[in-house]
DNA sequence: CAGTGGTCTAGACCACACC
DNA sequence: GTGTGGTCTAGACCACTGT
């Protein structure tokens, strides 16, 4: 443990693999990144100038770097020109926890499941075939899932998804999750766009749900994209809101 | 204009300034981004080799990388190794221009408007104080706002801030925005934390954002922190459901 | 002034994709 | 093979901060 501001050599038991295939940078950063989160460097603590770093390790500066920039991008370290560098608070980096292209369910004891309620190949509806860039009418893969959590629902999600694209049967689906299914078939995610708004669930929401009448639901609709800019996925979905929200943090730019 | 697939030197009208504060790799970054963005590359396109561009601009390797990279990182470029470098799809670029530190109303011809409802200082609530890291009942500046966009309202935006951080008037919270505000005096952003939610409008919040008894509401909560992992402002903000919605984009990764 | 990070160069070798 | 991007080196000079 070292105290707030202290200057830091933060590298000692580190130990580089030059023979393997994970860059140097890399190992340095994931190096450093987990005696951050362990807490072995503490909030506002000073690094050494970078020079000495990269001399520590026998590595050249850019490459030494390279890793402190990935963990600037991560939030985790602040630079600043004729200071130095600095671990970014506690307080911050656990708010920074959060976020990413799945679920944020799956943290804390809160025994999270699904359930899936149907999985078939369907004419898509107007909104879909838009969605999906396809003819209006075209056969799509339709999921249907319902999430839980202490098994009380929380969400009924549902996907389509272009045909043929990825192999989907109920016994991967139910192991994995959509996005790891995706993952697996070599498809390269690029990014997603997605859409928050809210209403009054209907009667039949309500009921699967678990919701009394006129409660409010969450809505999530959310339209993922591979590299090549092809539409993989269109998630239409909604959120008991009494018992889930959204958590995401975002870093100044 | 170019064909989808063609090979492409898209940096032929480039003029680099040496003496420029501006630094070269983001010079090219910029002008490449623009570029893109006007259509002028398509879709598709793909790139010469970035040891041929470097030598175009008389630039070392390293420097052209430099600015291809930044364009990835925001999603702007694919990369791979053995085939080239490639534009994405326009459809996933309009997707990517969304999210931010700010709102999203002030695209098109919304008319956004701010009115500020009241500025004063008051104790702390138990859930501002622990969300600034203040004492109970210590004293905060508390702002509210009325959001609207086509002379409707759209959200009613609650702000508390710590004394004395922040030199805010009636005048240039008018003027400028509170993010605006808060960087004009000094303060580096580091990042925000968000939750966002639903819940059905109590009486008084349905009359003032002109919605019916009984609508749902969007509902959100930011802490916002500098670097040095001080709490900057903390909001809570409620939002009409029927004419609002959140927009974001994530990139994969 | 001395110390820090920010930028830039000119090479080298390697891993991967396609032919 | 040939061509691509990915990694790494060993220097250099500059801009900003605090003394």
């Amino acid at each position: 443990m070292t105290t707030s501001g202290e200057l830091v050599s933060p590298l000692d038991g580190i130990v580089l693999d030059r023979a393997s295939p994970v860059p140097l940078y890399y190992q340095v950063a994931q190096y450093l990144e987990r005696a951050i989160e362990s807490g072995a460097l503490s909030p506002g603590s000073r690094f050494e100038n970078e020079i000495q770093l990269a001399d520590r390790l026998g590595l050249s500066r850019p490459t030494m770097r390279r890793a402190m920039q990935h963990l600037v991008d991560k939030g985790l370290l602040v630079r600043r020109r004729g200071i130095g560098t600095r671990v970014v608070s506690p307080t911050v980096r656990r708010s920074l926890e959060l976020t990413s292209l799945h679920d944020d369910l799956s943290r804390d004891g809160q025994r999270p499941g699904t359930k899936l309620l149907s999985l078939s190949e369907v004419p898509a509806t107007a909104k879909v075939a838009l969605a999906l860039g396809l003819p209006a009418g075209a056969q799509v893969v339709e999921i249907v899932r319902l999430r839980s959590a202490m098994d009380q629902p929380i969400a009924k999600m549902t996907n389509h998804l272009p045909l043929g694209l990825i192999d989907l049967t109920a016994t991967n689906l139910e192991r994995q999750g959509l996005y790891e299914v995706i993952r697996s078939s070599g498809i390269r995610l690029h990014s997603a766009t997605q859409v928050i708004g809210a209403r009054v669930a209907s009667a039949a929401e309500a009921r699967l749900l678990g919701e009394t009448r006129g409660a409010a639901v969450l809505t999530m609709q959310r339209t993922t994209y591979d590299d090549s800019g092809a539409v993989i996925e269109y998630g239409n979905h909604i959120y008991a809101a009494s018992r889930y929200s959204f958590q995401l943090s975002l870093l100044a730019g």
